[in-house]
RNA sequence: GGUCUUGUAGUUCAAUGGAUAGAACAAAAGUUUCCUAAACUUUAGAUCCGGGUUCGAUUCCCGGCGGGACUACCA
């Protein structure tokens, strides 16, 4: 049992024996002790005035010795102002530590059958061009996210919706056709993703260069992007292919085979994965028949050229096209016809879309819209939306050629990794497998956790430099952290030291080992809060703090050289069990930690 | 214009309505006969402005000011 809930009881009944009242559970508020304070946890007594009718340091006087006399667990107490600091005694921490070192899942939850099911979309990229650093970051967060999910019990689904249709990939299908000289990944040795979006960019600069043309023959610019002939073949293309003409289907069958080949192989580098992979050209058309229900209903309304719109002026919105003149679909109506499909497949009690901020009105919209339309949980849908990534010189712009492509990226990162350790003389005596190995893990360690420490909210800058530099705040830092505690417990292997399953009672504690033990104790209490919040950073923040904090205890103290064989034993043990939660809290944001580094 | 979102040290980030607002980087000074110095220890440095609610506000509310996004019969 947690002390907090130990604590908590115990307050409550103090309350009603000192002052005879009751009091809600919800009302004890109980918090980690200021460092600059005595004591492991501190009630807040303000609430308590009120039944006390006595100064904050009396009523925190009182309740404190009430504990002290009545509470095994409390093992002495002071009161600042309207704050009761509690010491806990130290067998309390022992014991707690051999709970969490005989619990190989650190308290977090293994889902059953009967557990909520949550789908969580993310990444969902387009099809003509490889994934940027945008991409890096909703799919790190999408992942942390299902594994945070899971750990709290619910069933989690990752899908991912490709945008494989369009006419953003006719026109790299039309580029490919009239500049490729049928270059394929085979034959030029490039990614497959890479080679497709080269042509996407090869589009775009034969579509400016005959823009430029028109308007020197002195057309306007939207005269000139009206009339441009490399357009009008793209439409023409996109034309065949709703179509269904063979050969253009053939294509772009083919090009987007090339993608997928590409996006795997990113993805699997990322460490991500999906359980169901949804495409858009087989659900763009899905969602026209639920409309025309709702229209039916009279859920919304069409106007006299036939298109169908949902007014939302009543939920403080606009009017909203789902249904063009033309009876075709829009991306809202696509999205309706998406979660039909969906919950078809699947009994969704909850959905989680990883989408950026700039959807926010969308997912608003799509909100109410799925609730009209009778979809149970079309109401909670969970809009995890995150800020944008910029880089220190400003905004990325594809235009510009300023977007950091996640290929290259990865591949920064990890020979950066590979020189910082070779110069700190890390690699010496490694095999060229175990050189690569940490080259990898530190190097996408560093990336994975720069990007998610950062509250996934906010817009942030991601300077390459910075995220490469292993001091202070970052992943690498975690890492060599566990590494050090590896190396550890492997010498007190080979000095025939056994960590037994429990350790008595009566060992004097540190301040610093009973803090880290109530910082082990936390961790599940942290991964339920940030589940609920949505909130992968608020793991990343906690994983730094225990790997500071152990860092500091490694400092203090022996561990292996201790003369006391009981303090030896706990250390040791403590040791290993902050190890276990480094990898436990990595694993969920999706970052790997290696056993020598 | 409207809607949403955001504003914290020089910089990048923290802080269920709680104590003297925490870290890291950068700056200054130190620490390696010892289990991994990718480390540790010191020092200096911040809540955009004005109201309100509260015993107590970076946090909640209102009003300014400054970023960002959205506001397509594109996806």
């Amino acid at each position: 049992m947690k002390i907090e809930n130990i604590l908590t009881d115990a307050i409550v009944k103090c309350i009603h024996a000192l002052y005879g009242q009751e009091v809600a559970a919800g009302q004890v508020q109980l918090q980690k002790t200021k460092k600059e304070f005595e004591g492991h946890l501190t009630l807040v007594v303000f609430p308590f005035l009120r039944l006390s009718k006595k100064s904050p340091e009396q009523t925190g006087e009182e309740i404190g010795s009430y504990l002290l006399e009545n509470e095994p667990a409390v093992a002495a107490f002071n009161a600042v102002k309207g704050f009761l600091n509690l010491t806990i005694a130290s067998d309390c921490w022992i014991g707690l530590l051999n709970d969490i070192h005989a619990d190989g899942r650190y308290g977090l939850a293994t889902p059953t059958e009967a557990s909520p099911l949550v789908m969580i979309e993310y990444s969902s990229p387009n099809t003509n061009k490889p994934l940027h650093l945008g991409h890096v970051r909703n799919n790190l967060l999408g992942n942390a996210l299902a594994n945070i999910l899971e750990a709290n019990g619910n069933r989690v689904v990752k899908t991912n919706i490709v945008n494989d249709r369009g006419i953003h990939i006719c026109k790299s299908m039309l580029a490919w056709k009239k500049y490729g000289n049928g270059e394929t990944p085979a034959s030029s040795g490039k990614k497959g993703d890479h080679l497709v979006g080269d042509y996407y960019v090869a589009f775009d600069k034969h579509y400016k260069a005959e823009i430029a043309e028109l308007e020197a023959k002195g057309l306007s610019k939207e005269e000139a992007e009206a009339q441009s002939p490399l357009m009008q073949e793209a439409r023409e293309m996109l034309r065949k292919w709703e179509a269904g003409d063979p050969e253009t289907r053939e294509l772009w069958r083919t090009m987007n085979n090339w993608v997928y080949d590409g996006f795997d192989e990113t993805y699997r580098r990322l460490g991500v994965s999906f359980d169901k992979i949804y495409y858009e050209s087989e659900t763009y058309l899905k969602g026209k028949e639920k409309v025309l229900e709702g229209l039916k209903k009279g859920l919304f309304y069409q106007k006299d050229d036939g298109s169908v719109w949902a007014d939302l002026t009543p939920e403080g919105l606009d009017q909203k096209l789902l249904l063009r003149s033309d009876g075709t679909s829009v991306y809202m109506t696509q999205d309706i016809g998406t979660a039909e499909t969906r919950f078809a497949d699947y009994p969704i009690d909850k959905m989680v879309y990883v989408v950026g901020n700039e959807q926010n009105y969308h997912f608003q919209v799509l909100s109410i819209l799925l609730d009209k339309l009778g979809f149970e949980w079309g109401k909670s849908l969970v809009h995890f939306s995150y800020g944008m990534v910029e880089l220190p010189e400003g905004k990325m712009k594809s235009r510009e050629g300023t977007v950091v492509d996640a290929d290259d990226l990865m591949d920064e990162m990890e020979a950066t990794a590979k020189e910082t350790s070779a110069e700190l003389g890390k690699l010496d005596g490694c095999t060229e497998q175990e050189a690569a190995d940490i080259a990898r893990i530190v190097g996408l360690g560093a990336l994975k956790y720069f990007i998610l420490k950062v509250d996934a909210r906010k817009n942030m800058t991601f300077n390459p430099k910075e995220s490469i530099d292993f001091n202070g705040n970052t992943g690498p830092f975690i890492q060599y952290t566990y590494a050090r505690i590896q190396s550890i417990l492997r010498k007190a292997a080979e000095s025939g030291i056994a960590i037994p399953p429990a350790l008595p009672a009566g060992t004097a504690l540190t301040a610093k080992e009973e803090g880290l033990v109530q910082m082990l104790a936390d961790f599940a209490a942290i991964v339920r809060q940030a589940g609920s919040d949505y909130s992968p950073s608020a793991i990343a923040n906690y994983v730094y703090d225990l790997a500071k904090e152990y860092n500091q205890f490694y400092h203090d103290f022996s561990i292996l050289h201790e003369k006391d064989g009981q303090t030896r034993l706990f250390r040791l043990c403590l040791s290993a069990n902050v190890g276990k939660m480094l990898k436990a809290g990595t694993a969920l944001l999706g970052i790997e930690v290696p056993e020598r580094m």
